[in-house]
DNA sequence: CTTAATCCCTATTGACTCGGTAGAGTTTTG
DNA sequence: CAAAACTCTACCGAGTCAATAGGGATTAAG
């Protein structure tokens, strides 16, 4: 499961990449129309900052926008810096790999296999999945409605 | 993340199934083949009972055994138990389904398309791998070396 | 029928994480 | 300089994790 720091993140990218990725838009504006506690989301996006996801401008007419273009950021990107690594056990990760503290022959891990093969699925889905694609589709649902 | 308790479910589960299905293997057997500290074994297997996972016999010569064929038992059904659903968000579980505490218009959110499918992807794999086929590769790899 | 071996159950513990709040500091602009 | 904004660190209560502890209940054997 997600965190609901994780949730709040995705939400709060989401409304940063609606409002139009180059105006900077204020930490309390984007917690309004995220509903996320305002404190709390100082320090989501702080984190973020420091992985690239959003850049932020200081003082008076400050905030904060995407770091990249809306299709440059994946769902994968997202979860990664606020829940950590996609998969199921650090010696299948991509982006924190180490070997099980435990583990006595990691080629022959009957176990590593199959984590390995549930990682590499869900990666595919979160990493090809941005909040560009996201955008359109809520864009359709709201047409639709 | 597995919890430690995850993969120690998993480890065991294993020696069960190498064991032979039928005949109940002590926990203290048990926790010395599969590397788990004996009385939090307990607890794990305790669990996995509840949910048929495994049964076992009290008293002098008792022990543990599978409560199905190796055949029978996924990957999914053993992380569900000691980790909790495999979805990202409750939305989207097919185990332990509800509504986000703020969710505002579920059929519209694109964040839980995303999730719906990075949580197919992952289950279609976790519940298509079971103890058996884990045991095959594990052969194969042992042979190999 | 007693005893030893085994599983069954609940409580406790220390370290850590989660979700959030607080408040002072720094930078920019009017 | 003052106001408005982001920045940083500390703190807090509740809960989870990974065990450990220690009886209780059940069964087989002698």
């Amino acid at each position: 499961m997600l965190s609901q720091k994780g949730r709040y993140a995705l939400r709060a990218l989401l409304v940063l990449a609606e409002h139009g990725p180059h105006e900077p838009m204020m930490i309390s504006e984007i917690a309004e129309k995220a509903r996320v506690p305002r404190k709390f989301l100082e320090q989501i996006l702080l984190d973020l900052k420091r992985r690239g996801i959003v850049r932020s401008l200081r003082g008076r007419q400050g905030g904060y926008m995407l770091g990249r273009t809306p299709k440059e950021i994946s769902f994968a990107d997202i979860i990664r810096q606020t829940d950590g690594p996609l998969a199921l056990s650090p010696c299948v990760s991509a982006t924190a790999y180490h070997r099980c503290r435990d583990c006595t022959d990691e080629a022959s891990c009957a176990i590593r296999k199959v984590l390995l093969a549930a990682r590499d699925a869900t990666a595919s889905v979160l990493e090809s999945q941005t909040l560009a694609s996201a955008m359109v589709s809520s864009r359709r649902s709201r047409r639709a409605a």
